[in-house]
DNA sequence: CGCCTACTTGGCATTAACTGCCAGCAAGAC
DNA sequence: GTCTTGCTGGCAGTTAATGCCAAGTAGGCG
């Protein structure tokens, strides 16, 4: 019920988010400090650090909304579909759902570019990661002679995201003319398609 | 020529770890110093920082080493075995020459439960996997109607760091008890066996 | 042995990311 | 209008990390 609060907050927070982000762009995010962000986003310090916990955060701070969202899409397709292929229909929706694509891009440079970021980012992914396995492990034939399913699962769900970050990686190189979905695709048939 | 100071720094530099080692399994990662190490070590902070970069290179400061163990390895395998293969068979080398079984099970639950900890150790692994792309490409037979040899690459190497990834979770989180290389395999058929 | 050079060590100051605390102020409930 | 609630900003403090400089020590040389 809270209008205004709730409001300016957004407003506050995408400001910061646009300053922080064009700064880092400009002079690089290891040279950036959080007072030259807060400065120019007419903000207290100690107020930027409510809003975005770490530094890291400015980044990769809305990753737990996507993981939430992909979460309940593969949870939603079809019992018969397979686990692959549930992964795959979630990674689309994802694709639709987050930044428009130049910020996408900027934002996916920034991360690849620096390797605390990077490191940071899996990291964080890791977290919800974790959520989706016994998604996965519902929707596994557990055939016998096969590995435990949590061990399957857990291996699916890593390879996905390994491919995931690939193709993103390749995407952001290629400055986001080659379909980031075409790259996915391509990544998981060369780890999947034998010969 | 080797002498005294080279001597007497490797002793110093195992002294340090087995300190902060110690520490870091009593009271947790987080909660100890830099100072409290260098204060029971019995050296200056100021050196400490000269011994380790950062405070995270004191649990994972011989990976560099472990990655360039890795990717010779890699290379060295014979040219007709396929590069599923070449990682496995570096895989295997990189479990022997790893700290001895207790060592290497505390600091993976270090690693693993810690999320600085973690991210760090991922942003060295990171390193090693864009060191062995090159070497994967040249082991791929680049028939037509596939991805580009690149993509293909990076693919399998971010693939097979995630199973390696998985499997010593897996590993860890059963104390040891399941062999490591098993873990690995199993990983990897979840992934590559169809059906 | 005595000296000189090369290298290491430790203390001091500084920076940057955070965190806790407290006072002030503005929004919303009554 | 007042009163409660909760946000905001400043200030001090902690921790990791880096640069600088003075002091010490190993090792080679006359």
């Amino acid at each position: 019920m809270t209008t205004l609060w709730e409001r300016s907050r957004q407003v506050a927070v995408q400001a910061i988010l646009d300053t922080a982000v064009r700064l880092f762009a400009e002079q690089g995010y290891e040279q950036t400090t959080i007072a030259q962000i807060a400065r120019e986003a007419g903000i207290s310090q100690r107020s930027l650090f409510r809003y975005f916990g770490t530094k890291e955060d400015l980044v990769c701070g809305d990753q737990e909304a996507l993981g939430e969202l992909l979460k309940r899409t593969v949870e939603q397709q079809p019992a018969e579909m397979s686990a692959w292929d549930a992964l795959r229909a979630g990674f689309e929706v994802i694709l639709t759902a987050n930044h428009p694509r130049e910020r996408a891009l900027e934002l996916s440079r920034l991360i690849f570019d620096t390797p605390s970021l990077h490191a940071r980012y899996i990291e964080k992914r890791l977290r919800w990661q974790a959520e989706l396995v016994p998604v996965i492990r519902a929707r596994l034939g557990n055939g016998p002679g096969r590995p435990a399913p949590d061990t399957q699962a857990k291996a699916i769900v890593a390879t996905v995201f390994a491919c995931i970050d690939t193709a993103t990686e390749l995407w952001a190189g290629h400055d986001g003319r080659i379909d980031l979905a075409d790259l996915y695709d391509q990544c998981l048939a060369a780890v999947r398609d034998h010969g």
